[in-house]
DNA sequence: AGCGGTCAAGTTGAT
DNA sequence: ATCAACTTGACCGCT
């Protein structure tokens, strides 16, 4: 099992950066691809350094921000790579990360957010859900990442004609974008159970985030849905999501994440599966490198271990 | 240098 | 009706 990082660092000192499109249309047109061009290799060293950085702490996979190109597929300052004045210093430095997490075993990933929604009513969502995944697959390529993972979107009513709307939207994609989609379960509308039809059909990955599916229970045990999802990465390395609850599970809002993930919260069949665990945590690196410690000691004693430590958070 | 308002986008559910 | 939440505060103009 490896555990991943997802985009930023709360004490490292490794920063993207990212603008406005406000900002950005106050320039004349040069100008705007000048600050643009200066962002996108900016970001192109800074994920070296991220790179780097997992590669020294033994952290295996790390998430790149959406706004890893600032704006890419925006309607008035959108851009191609190659408009850009150093855009082939750009492509060089992807190269360079490209080699490093080849070379060092560090997986990389994306996560459109939430505006990308294949399966909306709306047309132009869609149109620009698809550029957003197209741009997400260029740079996903470019640095060898081999993950773009998205949410089923919305329901709107009837998740089982959103869902089919979903699945007749999927031969819009490149075969590049069409290769790197995989499918999450969220918090609120698709189960693990309700994906895993189509992604089973259509031969997409289930990402499963068993906080999520904590959150919004289908029929399935952890264990099922885990044994479920593995199946449909097909002999790829799964890449699952946890997260912990700000406040606990009987307190409200328990979609809310921690900055840490609390080890009981760490599905325990987990441990000894060949996975990617990328750790959905407000502490950023620090908790990865904490559970990171947590899993190494539970993997060396594994049943002893765990016991110890429910027991010792029993008597408090 | 520090501070506060603002930021491209969708959808849901809590208040 | 408004707004926070989501993978995440950072940028920018003003003082």
């Amino acid at each position: 099992m490896r555990v991943g990082l997802c985009c930023q660092f709360a004490e490292q000192a490794i920063k993207f950066r990212i603008t406005t499109a406000t900002a950005v249309l106050k320039l004349a047109r040069p100008a705007q691809l000048q600050k643009l061009s200066e962002l996108c290799l900016h970001n192109a060293g800074a994920l070296q350094q991220a790179i780097e950085w997992c590669a020294a702490n033994e952290v295996g996979a790390y998430r790149v921000m959406s706004q890893f190109w600032p704006l890419k597929t925006h309607p008035t300052c959108g851009y191609q790579l190659s408009d850009l004045p150093a855009a082939a210093n750009i492509t060089a430095q992807l190269a360079v990360c490209r080699n490093m997490a080849a070379s060092s075993n560090v997986r990389l990933s994306f996560h459109p957010d939430q505006f990308v929604v294949l399966n909306s009513p709306r047309a132009e969502v869609v149109e620009s859900s698809l550029a957003e995944l197209e741009y997400q697959a260029e740079a996903a390529e470019l640095i060898g990442a081999d993950v773009v993972n998205i949410h089923g979107g919305g329901a709107y009513g009837d998740k089982v004609t959103a869902l089919a709307r979903f699945r007749e939207n999927l031969p819009r994609l490149s075969p590049r974008a069409r290769k790197l989609l995989t499918l999450e379960n969220d918090d609120k509308v698709y189960t693990p159970s309700d994906l895993l039809p189509i992604c089973r059909a259509e031969h997409i990955p289930l990402c499963y985030d068993v906080h999520h599916h904590r959150c919004l229970a289908d029929g399935l045990t952890i264990e099922e849905a885990t044994a479920a999802a593995v199946q449909t990465w097909q002999g790829r390395e799964p890449l699952f999501h946890i997260s912990s609850p700000l406040q606990g599970w009987e307190k409200p809002q328990p979609q809310l994440h921690h900055d840490y993930i609390e080890p009981g919260d760490l599905p325990p069949g987990w441990l000894q599966l060949p996975i990617t665990l990328d750790i959905e945590a407000k502490a950023k690196e620090l908790a990865v490198l904490r559970l990171q410690a947590w899993i190494k000691k539970a993997q060396k004693e594994p049943p002893r271990n765990s016991r110890a430590l429910a027991a010792a958070k029993k008597r408090g």
